[in-house]
DNA sequence: CGTTGGCACTCCTAACTGCTGAGTGCTGAA
DNA sequence: TTCAGCACTCAGCAGTTAGGAGTGCCAACG
């Protein structure tokens, strides 16, 4: 599938036309024509000229044609190549990083994670942001707390990562506890369990639930009913995913028929499908740039999904990202994610060496 | 603006005509031709007579024409009257009553009701959800707790109002605390400050800060400074605003040109115009039906709002309900918002008892 | 041999046409 | 009061045409 680094078969002067046609299209939205290529001025050449190379372009397969009389457009692998080789990332903006550092420095809870690309889209792009957290049961514990927030059974769980990331939950438990009992109880969970995964907290509460020793201590019981209620059902939460801006790619230009914008929409609400592609790339590190057909996901043709990991050498926590056009600005959104998830990794790894 | 309540200018046939052309409206989306409406069978009647009868009902305001060949459609006054003297309201289904009574009783915390909107909606109906909470200024305390969450300066704050709902924020003081002292000015806090709002803690906290004692008493300027960056900090909040489903009403056959689908997105979008509709809404009780340009506000022409008021007798906490095409099934919708209403409100009065 | 102007060809688009069917309004008779 | 009949209106669709944008190819030129 990778692409031969440097395809020998393009001569600079077909790399010149290829980005040439690419960044005017990611402009204009438009196809390309030979003639408005050789207006340009990059080029000494007629359009009769531009026509010849355009044509070996297309035969090569990093251009198409919509149909006989319309001008050029690139295909996947045109992209491909020219976010490989011939984009010059824009440098981000001062702007843009204090953005960025602004709003991740507001994230304070893991569940807040999910509201900052909402704000971080509308503060920076038009395009769709998508924020995807997987599960937390490789999450590692540094303290549990517990506070009475009404009743005697209704409980707020607060969990400290190692990672400094904070969780929390309120349940409903089916013992009654008071106020120094939680206290404690929260005291207790820290000690014991600081340092281990919450799945590995959640299977060791249940085996001891199955210990002799826990029928008799009451305390012990009341400790592991709320352990078990709390801290071990953060875990099993669902991957989550916000997809936020949606209505901002309405302007754009090639979904100006209503098929195509419902097509669209109803490729974002499979959440499911997106959670897939964001998974797989979890694994790696660096900015992620899935162009069109590439994420395997026929409904996302159009689409293209630049992506970044963020979390810390502790494990990754997730992704963050934008989807957008296939013609969008790659050479401004590239840095901007990456520079988003780089934020948000070194937001956490600090929080991590200061206790 | 007030409707005259029975109209004596319509008889009962032009009523049960109106009615039906609405509900055959509702259901299709279609305009209502002669034709179709007699030959469903309500009225023993040729399409000639009920033209006129038709005719009449367009004089008097509730119905028009898309253009001469084209079939009726209920005006906003149509529709006003239907609701209010023509609809026989559909009971609340035993699957919907568990379902709302489901999500509800998943609420804990303050946040959390925002996005009951979006979950009941994908359950329930196909419109658009929203729910609505305005500040926190009104907003009496019961308890506030403190937890050191990383560092010695980053605090969460839990605050519980009186109502038995639960805030929650993150901050970083400027300050630093050890574990003990964040106890022990909750345990002060809540004793000080029990029953009061949040406005009123704020301006007693700030008044507090210029009194001289505090000055010297290092404990009390911990508290203080700790008090108004959580406490104090959670007021002023904005008025908090949750749209979701918008998708769906792509669906419907209003929206099926770009046009329309553009322009219902943006009317969206304008979070603000929507929080000033139902802000006005929120001084009185009981459920709300806004219908097409009643709402004042261009952009929502052809929407309709069901929304409710939820809250306690200590006060109206905000408003839930969808908002949907002007065709949409009031006597379905109207009770399930209603029993929504009423079941958050029941929830939060219960929490209020049993402290 | 690369470059270029010219020309035929393709195909999209917009505008115009006429036609059809749906629906109304009106009138006059039962 | 009801209703059949008829003239009229108008949206929507299909078919036609003209225009324009672009390409591909070829032959000539430096």
């Amino acid at each position: 599938m990778k692409l031969d680094l440097t395809d020998h078969r393009l001569d600079s002067r077909a790399r010149e036309v290829l980005r040439e046609i690419i960044l005017q299209h990611i402009a204009s939205g438009e196809a390309i024509s030979s003639r408005s290529l050789s207006k340009s001025g990059r080029f000494q050449l007629s359009p009769a000229s531009l026509r010849n190379v355009m044509a070996d372009l297309e035969d090569l397969g990093y251009l198409t044609h919509p149909h006989t009389s319309a001008g050029r457009v690139p295909t996947d692998r045109g992209y491909r190549f020219f976010i490989e080789y011939l984009m010059q990332q824009r440098k981000i903006s001062q702007r843009e990083r204090e953005v960025i550092d602004d709003e991740v420095g507001h994230v304070h809870e893991i569940d807040e994670v999910l509201q900052l690309a909402s704000r971080l889209v509308s503060r920076l792009t038009d395009q769709v942001g998508v924020v995807f957290m997987p599960t937390l049961l490789q999450f590692a514990v540094r303290s549990v707390d517990f506070i009475l927030v009404g009743g005697d059974n209704k409980v707020m769980c607060v969990i400290v990562g190692v990672n400094g990331v904070v969780v929390n939950r309120i349940v409903e438990t089916r013992l009654s506890f008071t106020r120094e009992e939680v206290e404690r109880i929260g005291k207790y969970l820290t000690v014991e369990f600081s340092g281990m995964t919450l799945d590995a907290i959640r299977r060791r509460l249940i085996r001891m639930t199955e210990e002799e020793r826990a029928l008799h201590d009451q305390m012990l019981q009341k400790t592991i009913t709320l352990g078990i209620e709390t801290v071990g059902d953060v875990a099993p939460v669902e991957h989550e995913l916000y997809v936020e801006g949606a209505a901002s790619i309405l302007t754009k230009p090639e979904f100006a028929d209503a098929a195509a914008m419902r097509k669209t929409f109803l490729a974002l609400q499979e959440k499911e499908k997106l959670v897939e592609i964001l998974e797989s790339c979890l694994s790696e590190d660096g900015l992620q740039i899935l162009i069109g057909a590439e994420s395997d996901f026929t409904q996302m043709n159009n689409f293209s999904i630049i992506a970044r990991r963020y979390g810390s050498q502790a494990g990754p926590l997730g992704m963050v990202g934008i989807i957008g056009p296939m013609r969008m600005e790659y050479a401004r959104m590239a840095p901007l994610v990456d520079y988003l998830g780089r934020a948000l990794s070194r937001k956490i790894e600090e929080q991590e060496q200061h206790p």
